[in-house]
RNA sequence: GCCUCUGUAGCUCAGUAGGUAGAGCAGCGGACUGAAAAUCCGCGUGUCGUUGGUUCGAUUCCGACCGGAGGCA
């Protein structure tokens, strides 16, 4: 029997239920492991549990942060290592469900990073980069780390600051970092499952019918309050699929309803890079929902890996 | 019923003076180690309505038929 259980998948597939069920018949605690439900008040937009669908399974890592705080895989590893790690100590199954591939991974490596917050190193470079253009740190990148410069795009500014963060910061450069650590077989080996449809069409229904029901449910409300109290429109959490549609479309920018179909659209993008990012993992049990029984086929792997 | 226009990718359309076709949007694939619901890279996916004819060769020219739009009665 596993102690601990990774439910992977794109959004609107399904991982919440069936990690509730599992922990209810499995006797576990539910780490969730979603980039914008660590966010309080962010509750309809994030398809956050509700206390009903929680069925009084203890829920972890929701509500961690406020909306206008900085949030980080970091971070992330920081809180969640430790929760996980009582959760064994107490004999219990620890089941991680979400879908931000990077957070999971990096929980399950147990992948360590510097102490959080950063120096402001970032800020300098991002600043640099606004004055001088991208050019000038790509050409520097490639002095210390052509590794680096060649596997990246002159467009991606983001990791390009990245890479030259983590050199200024560390002294080791991103790639000598990456090699060292990809060295480090993972911390945990968890049971690994995967939801999916056989029918992609089927997985963008359900993700237009959450839209739906989720501004039925009051979420252009729920985005109004959050703006009302203060939180910058230009925040990390407010530039999540659900939310940035909608304060743009509050801001003037098109209607409530074009913005819905934009949620829609993006959040089927979003799904397509889950896919992609979950499918290279060579350990992940696939579970088919339009397919097959995966409660039946679920409970079966938990079981026949017992050991 | 007659006349005119029209039918090309999932959608909106371009195009080939006859040599089996290309844009936008949608879509698909990939990358990802401190913003990751972020950021970035790559890929046209097609019975050119159907069927005859002319032609070495037809999506293109001609005829018929089918579907759509408009006009005249």
């Amino acid at each position: 029997m596993h102690n601990i259980i990774c439910i992977a998948g794109p959004t609107a597939s399904g991982k919440t239920a069936l990690a509730v069920e599992l922990a209810k018949e499995f006797g576990g605690e539910v780490i969730s492991c979603d980039s914008m439900q660590v966010y309080r008040r962010m509750d309809i937009g994030t398809a956050k549990p509700t206390e009903e669908e929680k069925q009084g399974i203890p829920h972890h890592m929701l509500d961690v942060a406020d909306p206008d705080e900085d949030f980080s895989v970091s971070r992330y590893c920081a809180m969640a290592g430790p929760i996980l790690e009582d959760i064994l100590a107490r004999g219990k199954t620890a089941i991680i469900a979400g879908g931000t591939g990077l957070y999971m991974d990096s929980l399950i490596r147990g992948n360590d990073f510097a102490p959080y917050p950063a120096t402001g190193r970032r800020e300098e470079l991002e600043e640099r980069a606004d004055r001088e253009g991208i050019q000038p740190l790509m050409d520097w990148l490639r002095e210390i780390d052509p590794t680096a410069a060649a596997r990246l795009h002159l467009s991606d500014r983001k990791r390009i600051i990245r890479a030259l963060e983590v050199y200024l910061e560390t002294g080791e450069t991103i790639t000598a970092h990456d090699l060292r650590t990809q060295a480090i077989p993972p911390k945990y080996t968890p049971l690994w499952l995967g939801l999916n449809f056989a029918e992609r069409s089927e997985l963008y229904r359900r993700i237009d019918l959450r839209v739906d029901l989720m501004l039925e449910a009051g979420l252009v409300a729920e985005i109004q309050a959050l703006l009302a109290s203060g939180i910058p429109p230009k925040c990390t959490a407010m530039q999540a699929i659900g939310y940035k549609e909608f304060v743009s479309a509050l801001d003037g920018n098109g209607t409530i309803q074009e913005a819905a179909a934009q949620v829609q659209q993006s959040s089927r993008r979003y799904a397509k890079r889950q896919l992609t990012w979950f499918r290279r993992n060579q350990r992940m049990n696939w579970l088919i929902r339009d397919r097959e029984d995966i409660l039946e086929k679920a409970r079966r792997l938990i079981q026949e890996t017992d050991n």
